[in-house]
DNA sequence: CTTGTGTGGTAGC
DNA sequence: ATCGCTACCACACAAG
């Protein structure tokens, strides 16, 4: 193309001087803020292929067409003169401002044309096309949008209308958008794409989206039948399918017409959660333990809490047996429960089937058959088996007998451990006289009664506390019952380890290796009990060795009183795991997912009325040696796990901000998607909705004194509140704002402010003559370069880079509009060498290569690492670096294998901005406090203000004020958003 | 000492 | 085919 340089730079250069220095000053900052905002690859319109050294892609400007140059021309113009590609984002994404900027850009693009002698006459393919985008596309959003407009068409971002638009471009639409689209002319963006090869509008139902079926299937099942292509079809008509270009999810026909699906189809959570038995028996038992807590607080309210001054307690503990065998064995006459071994798990009962059993009755015990065994391996063990199917409304129906008998019988409490299980406390019932007579009165009326409503039996175990009971229980099953009121050490003697509550095999296996290395037999009790506790303690902790020392002698203070202590009971975390089905070929997938899990997570939420502060993201990826498909079908096999939690600036229940952090700590752990094998985000610091807005400022509670603080919340409003997790929240808004933040805050928001002021042609007063350095960070290296000769030139200067021992990341936040604003939240807890991708694990997670590899997905594509926040780029290099000298052989092994084709990694767009939204401009206007509007100056006030009332508190006026200034702000940050 | 993070274990069928 | 969830506790460790 030419010598040393290349005409795209000596153009960039060309057009930078023709800047005054305000434009060239806001030109970075906004650039670089779009880089941070704008969808994957927003910024970079080069698509940035394999062979294409990266060098060229972040100076060069053109606007390749990925593998196609030839659309260069089409596009550009005559010879291959740059297009500038990078600063189309530069003109904001805004909705309400789109067409000006759009028009401007194109004003501006004719300009610089005509100043490189080159032809100006505008193509006009798209002219009276409006032209929407949904969901994730490649190319992105922002190529899209680049394309339609240079060629005459326009552009929009939402559909705030009817018939706004005449296109709309997407790769797939959930079910609920292809009904909200069927009306529009949905294309693939190759429509796009072919227009403009071919110079002129290609018929777009060539092109259409609707009635495509699922893609192609992966797994072998019926690969030559595609017999559901009705599926998604609606009022179109019939139209050429183009080859889809990412594979969808595989989607397998059954007989009874319900289909398969993994984690990359639209429906897959909700079949999934349809389907698992742990998910129902662990929202079943959140349910239960809601309601009653919720009976007990109206219980309570009415009638006053009585406590049950019984010196000796009566617990008794009550329980079906085999619960879902016996209920499904319900439905099924012909089957002697009694005689025949009976199980429950999913697909029938083929020889290799690789399904759970849930539940076996006692004649597939026999057998050694065991819960949560594979009906293969069982089948082995008892060929007779038979396999009945869930029958969750089943369970639900007789577990609803189940508690309306035990509240009928008025015991003092209630505890729900399960769906079909439950302890009682019955103390205040039992007379001191003919005590055991009495109880089994009352337990085997219980049993007798329930079995008459349900046709089920259950067993009950009685003693005078929750361990005991749980311990009879075990000895009166099946449908039996025990009641074990003395000889307690005696009764325990005998019983395995394992059978207490809290000892599972991990403590077993400790115990075994650690305590008992000669003993060849199962572990009991009794032989705990000739241990030290100390000797416990040193071995598994103080909690768990004085647990199992006190277990093992009979001793249990656990309380199943709600009343008592109702706060134990409330749930304080959310979380959804899943990791079945969980396959996944690109990140874009992976996003979309985060966002579907999210969603639920946040409905959980909003029905709590609550909003949360924390929130964890948990993967499991697969274990190195571990084969790609694991012997379980659709199982996760092998894994490692990794979790990180990151902390919200504003507590939230929109699944946007739940979603876009799950997508954050995604990255930040890094691991490639064809490994990801399982997911869990979970939310944790749970603050009742509402409250999160009206929380204190943290130097009000200055003025507050010490010991008020200790007690409770409510009693005066002054007094601060006192959630202690707050304490630790970096930033709040409107109204907590912890200093560390005001002092990262202002630069980036004045900058905001001076940016936007010079777009609404505001005068401007003081512009500053320097460049925030992290901003500049943002810039690919080589323009930095470019930059920093032209700054020097021009005399202004690169701010000092602020020391960060602090993380600095962006929260983003929606409204109920839909807008969103990125909020810059800082983490002291952080430091860049916590992170995994750094980081060495510990000595027990054997994946120190593992991750060497991750880094290696992350290194692939340099302009997404550029656009990395410094510091996490920083660590990606070095931990790249290392990999490179020490070990270069398993990426290209992979490679050559073909499971880690390279396009994958250019579709990834790895990169945390492309998180980001498009509508991230904010409209910041100027709000005044104390007479100016400079948040510079703000902050030097605020701060002398806090320094000079931090022993004696502020005054209660200044706080008012200062209040008001920053509701004011949140309220232009949040509302005034397009 | 404090606090926080990340990991691991356990229970129900 | 197949639906390996989820709340909560405890610990090790790090950073102050």
């Amino acid at each position: 193309m030419s010598q040393d340089g290349g005409p795209s730079e000596s153009s960039f250069r060309d057009y930078m001087s023709t800047l005054e220095d305000d434009e060239l000053i806001e030109l970075i900052t906004s650039w670089s803020q779009k880089r941070k905002a704008s969808s994957p690859k927003a910024a970079d319109i080069n698509t940035n292929d394999a062979d294409q050294p990266s060098h060229s892609s972040s100076l060069s400007f053109q606007l390749a067409q990925e593998d196609n140059e030839e659309s260069v021309d089409d596009l550009g113009g005559d010879d291959k003169g740059p297009i500038f590609g990078d600063y189309a984002s530069y003109f904001a994404t805004k909705a309400q401002n789109q067409q000006i900027e759009d028009e401007k850009f194109l004003e501006w693009n004719k300009k610089r044309q005509q100043v490189q002698g080159q032809d100006t006459k505008v193509s006009s393919i798209f002219t009276g096309c409006v032209v929407h985008v949904n969901g994730y596309t490649r190319p992105s959003i922002a190529t899209i949008h680049k394309l339609i407009i240079l060629n005459g068409g326009k552009f929009i971002h939402h559909l705030s209308s009817k018939g706004a638009a005449t296109h709309i471009i997407a790769e797939r639409l959930t079910p609920r958008k292809q009904a909200e689209f069927k009306n529009y002319k949905v294309v693939r963006p190759q429509w796009v794409l072919d227009s403009i090869e071919r110079g002129s509008l290609q018929r777009w139902s060539d092109y259409s989206l609707i009635e495509v079926d699922y893609g192609q299937q992966r797994l072998q099942f019926r690969n030559e039948d595609q017999t559901n292509p009705h599926a998604k079809q609606d009022d179109e008509d019939e139209s050429e399918i183009g080859p889809s270009t990412e594979p969808m999810s595989e989607i397998v026909d059954t007989t009874d017409g319900t289909t398969t699906i993994d984690s990359k189809h639209p429906d897959f959570l909700k079949q999934f959660f349809a389907k698992s038995r742990l998910h129902h028996l662990s929202t079943w038992k959140a349910d239960l333990r809601l309601e009653f807590l919720n009976m007990v607080i109206e219980q309570s309210k009415s009638q006053g809490h009585m406590p049950t001054g019984a010196s000796h307690r009566i617990i008794v503990h009550v329980d079906f047996d085999c619960f879902f065998a016996t209920v499904s064995a319900l439905k099924r006459p012909d089957i002697d429960f009694q005689n025949q071994p009976v199980c429950v798990s999913h697909g029938g009962t083929k020889p290799g089937s690789t399904a759970d059993i849930a539940s076996c009755n006692y004649v597939c015990r026999k057998y050694g058959v065991k819960n949560g065994m594979w009906v293969r391996q069982a089948k082995k063990l008892c060929p007779d088996l038979i396999c009945l199917d869930y029958d969750f409304l089943g369970y639900e129906t007789a577990s609803k007998k189940l508690y309306e008998i035990l509240l009928g019988l008025k015991p003092d409490c209630i505890l729900p451990v399960s769906i079909d299980e439950a302890l009682l406390e019955i103390s205040s019932l039992i007379d001191d006289e003919n005590t055991v007579e009495q109880v089994q009165g009352f337990c085997e009326s219980l049993r007798r009664e329930i079995y008459e409503q349900t046709r089920c039996t259950v067993s009950v175990g009685v003693s005078h506390n929750v361990l005991l009971a749980k311990l009879s229980l075990r000895k009166a099953k099946p449908n039996g019952y025990f009641y074990l009121h003395e000889n307690f050490e005696e009764f325990l003697h005998n019983i395995p380890v394992s059978s207490l509550p809290g000892v599972g095999g991990a403590i077993v296996n400790k115990l075994i290796s650690q305590v008992f290395p000669h003993s060849s037999s199962e572990i009991t009790i009794g032989e705990i009990q000739g241990l030290e506790r100390a000797n416990l303690e040193k071995v598994f902790g103080v909690k768990t060795g004085t647990k199992l020392f006190e277990y093992a002698h009979g001793i249990d203070h656990t309380s199943i009183d709600i009343n008592s202590n109702p706060e134990a009971f409330t749930r304080k975390s959310i979380s959804i795991d899943i990791n079945w089905g969980i396959r996944f070929d690109s990140i874009a997938q992976i996003d979309e997912f985060l966002f579907r899990v999210s969603e639920e997570i946040c409905n959980k939420l909003q029905l709590m009325k609550m909003c949360t502060s924390q929130v964890t993201l948990k993967i499991l990826k697969r274990s190195k040696g571990a084969p790609i498909e694991p012997p379980k079908f659709l199982g996760c096999g092998q894994c490692d796990s990794f979790s990180k939690s990151s902390r919200l600036g504003i507590p939230s229940d929109d699944y946007r901000t739940i979603g876009m952090e799950a997508r954050i700590l995604f990255r930040n752990i890094g691991c490639d998607p064809l490994e990801l094998r399982g997911v869990s985000i979970q939310v944790t610091k749970l603050i009742e909705k509402g409250k999160e807005v009206q929380m204190r400022l943290p130097f009000a509670r200055l003025d507050a004194p010490k010991t008020a603080r200790l007690e409770g919340k409510e009693q005066h409003s002054d007094t601060p509140m006192e959630d202690k997790s707050m304490e630790t929240t970096q930033l709040e808004i409107p109204s907590e704002l912890d200093s560390s933040v005001l002092r990262e805050l202002p630069s980036s928001i004045e900058k905001r402010i001076d940016a936007q002021r010079q777009r609404d042609k505001a005068p401007i007063v003081d512009l500053p003559r320097d460049i925030d350095a992290q901003v500049f960070e943002q810039l690919p290296p080589s323009i930095q370069e470019e930059l920093r000769s032209e700054l020097r030139r021009r005399n202004i200067t690169i701010g000092e880079r602020t020391p960060k021992r602090k993380r600095v990341y962006y929260q983003q936040v929606f409204t109920r509009t839909g807008a969103s604003e990125v909020i810059r939240i800082i983490s002291p807890r952080k430091s860049p060498s916590k992170s995994p991708l750094k980081k060495s694990p510990t000595k027990k997670s054997p994946v120190k290569d593992v991750k060497r590899r991750e880094t290696k997905v992350a290194k692939v594509d340099e302009d997404v690492l550029n656009e990395l926040p410094p510091s996490l780029r920083k660590e990606i290099l070095e931990e790249w670096d290392e990999y490179e000298r020490t070990n270069m052989t398993e990426f290209d092994r992979l490679r050559e294998r073909g499971k880690l084709p390279e396009t994958k990694f250019h579709n990834s767009a790895n990169s945390i901005e492309s998180l980001v939204m498009d509508d991230f401009e904010c409209k910041i206007n100027l709000i005044m406090f104390q007479k100016t509007s400079q948040p510079s100056k703000i902050i030097k006030l605020v701060d002398r203000w806090m320094k000079k009332t931090v022993e004696k508190g502020p005054h209660h006026r200044d706080l008012e004020l200062f209040q008001t200034y920053l509701s004011k702000l949140n309220i232009i940050a949040i509302h005034c958003m397009p």
